[in-house]
DNA sequence: GCTGACTACTAGAACGTTATAGCGTCGGCG
DNA sequence: CGCCGACGCTATAACGTTCTAGTAGTCAGC
């Protein structure tokens, strides 16, 4: 068992190749100011003995970390996607990630102290439930980038989904199959809620169908929409639109358990294009979230604050995308 | 805009305190050795000016670093269940997590390597494709463990669920209810198929029933249980056990589109159980593992490796469970 | 042969902590 | 009264880097 032996740092790999630490670190990062003979010879020395920086050590030292801290939740499906986007967004602008997850027994608030102790530079929080006052309380440490939550702050950036576009696109392409009576499964307090409900509301007066429009209080979870369904049930409409995926899910196997024909008695719109949506036999039309549209973004606002650069927008909005698939058709 | 404002290290608490900083730092962490007076006025001026211990020249200074590197696959669900039990087991050990994930865009060797420089004390990596000279390597250097994966290595700690019993459980579930014309969908050359599908045989073996074994090549795709369905219906057992419930998802489909009732006509063991299959349309019988048991069996390895107490077993394996749900049913 | 510019390299001071050794001061005990 | 130990606190040396300021050495030009 030789894991004892302690790692190699600079000054073994200096002392082994015969030049001074300072050489050895110049050779390291690339920097210039060293020959190339020398160059190889402590690159040989330093794969020999099995060098690796200690990024620590290197960033205690350069003040800046180039780190950005990433608080995401376990149990949301989106956010793995987000994550795949911002590895790549932040390795273009030559950062890395940190990042620190909420499970059921671990807070935001535990997880935000994490990277707080890191030292990141800027810290990216997906969703949550922080209270606007400890985002400020955090804000005031250093950028916070929120995505996917509405926040009115002078202080933070936010990053999200034009969610009422979403819900317009929604109704617009049911209401282009020749739907009138649509209803509207919402997500209660959570994020992003109000604005897909205030979204499906002025687009079915756009329509002229005001006073069609019909809301049922719903939630984020499958057997939140099985009980929206329920309720529709006594007079079901031709086509709901519903809060995201899974809530779609729930819904649809009430309808269909009802003796409801799904697209042909009513049509149903989710939300999120969660790999669910696209599984076979559910197969939804949902509003997709351009993920890496809003990962590039959170990234380069992180960065801009990070570098004071020119202001930039505080918010930036990107709009979604109808994913059709087979659960809407002409009523 | 404040943010240019340089963050309070221990010295500018000292100062303010009017104590030096050695004292401080003896009150931060709680060790002894400092009056309860002193000990109140600089917890007060350290919460005053937001003090936040820097982690990285702690740990830089202490040699240890107490933390452990985790390497997860975003894509997989499962992988952020174990997450939620690691961060339970860590805390209860007194270690922290580093994460670092695998995308589609991110190798595991990326991955490692940034943990690498982090100076964790151990890895922990779910799954994954590295070659075992690779991960012979890494483990030179720090000691690893392998989560849900075969290795047959000296140098590396193993911990995963009893596969073979896993699909044993599933065959002696499916014979008790009077089945005996059981196939079994596998899952081609991924982590635990082997095993999988060496246990269906034996069960099948063990009760009588190795003429009507039966095995399917699949996959970890939804796709690959549909085509595993198809394959099927020209003679359709009476049950199946499937690799994955993803899979299984797949197969349930194609087999209820063509006309069989489920279970009615056949009966569908997944494995996993993961949320998929706790869907209410769903609704899928599987075989669980055990997701605390395998986190802090984890930890506990890594914590032994890393403390270089009693060597323990170099391989901990879970046994799962069966989760009765309602695909199953006499024939 | 001397100056000046350039290159290749190095010494040594940070960075923000922790750990060790040491220094007063005070109370108690012989 | 003097000594010892305990207590409260501090000075200082690490930890493994990066970075600034410098020291040789080489070569061109006059």
């Amino acid at each position: 068992m030789q894991s004892a032996e302690r790692r190699a740092t600079l000054a073994d790999v200096a002392a082994a190749a015969g030049v001074s630490v300072a050489s050895v670190s110049i050779v390291m990062r690339g920097a210039p100011g060293v020959g190339s003979a020398t160059r190889e010879r402590v690159l040989e020395v330093a794969g020999r003995l099995g060098y690796q920086p200690d990024s620590r050590a290197r960033l205690l030292r350069s003040g800046r970390s180039r780190l950005l801290g990433v608080v995401f939740d376990v149990r949301h499906p989106f956010h793995h996607d987000l994550l795949t986007g911002l590895y790549d967004a932040a390795e273009r602008s030559g950062y890395q990630l940190t990042l620190s997850a909420v499970t059921p027994r671990r807070g935001e608030r535990t997880a935000v102290g994490d990277l707080l102790q890191d030292r990141c530079e800027a810290l990216v929080l997906f969703g949550g439930q922080l209270r606007a006052s400890e985002l400020a309380s955090i804000a005031a440490r250093l950028p916070v980038i929120a995505m996917m939550r509405g926040a009115r702050r002078r202080d933070v950036d936010v990053v999200h989904s034009d969610d009422a576009l979403g819900s317009q696109q929604a109704v617009d392409h049911l209401v282009a199959l020749g739907h009138r009576r649509i209803a509207h499964v919402d997500g209660g307090t959570l994020a992003g809620s109000a604005e897909r409900r205030t979204g499906y509301q002025e687009a079915m007066r756009r329509h002229g169908l005001g006073e069609h429009a019909r809301i049922v209080p719903g939630g984020a979870g499958e057997e939140d929409g099985a009980r929206a369904a329920e309720r529709l049930l006594a007079d079901p409409p031709t086509a709901v639109t519903v809060f995201n995926d899974l809530s779609a899910t729930g819904l649809l196997d009430v309808l269909r358990r009802n003796g409801l024909d799904v697209p042909g008695d009513v049509s149903v719109v989710g939300y999120d294009d969660t790999s669910l949506s696209r599984l076979a036999h559910i197969d939804l039309t949902t509003i997709a979230q351009d993920v890496d549209a809003m990962a590039t973004a959170a990234v380069d606002r992180a960065v801009a604050r990070i570098e004071q650069t020119t202001p930039g927008p505080r918010a930036v909005i990107i709009p979604p995308r109808l994913v059709v698939r087979s659960t809407t058709a002409h009523p």
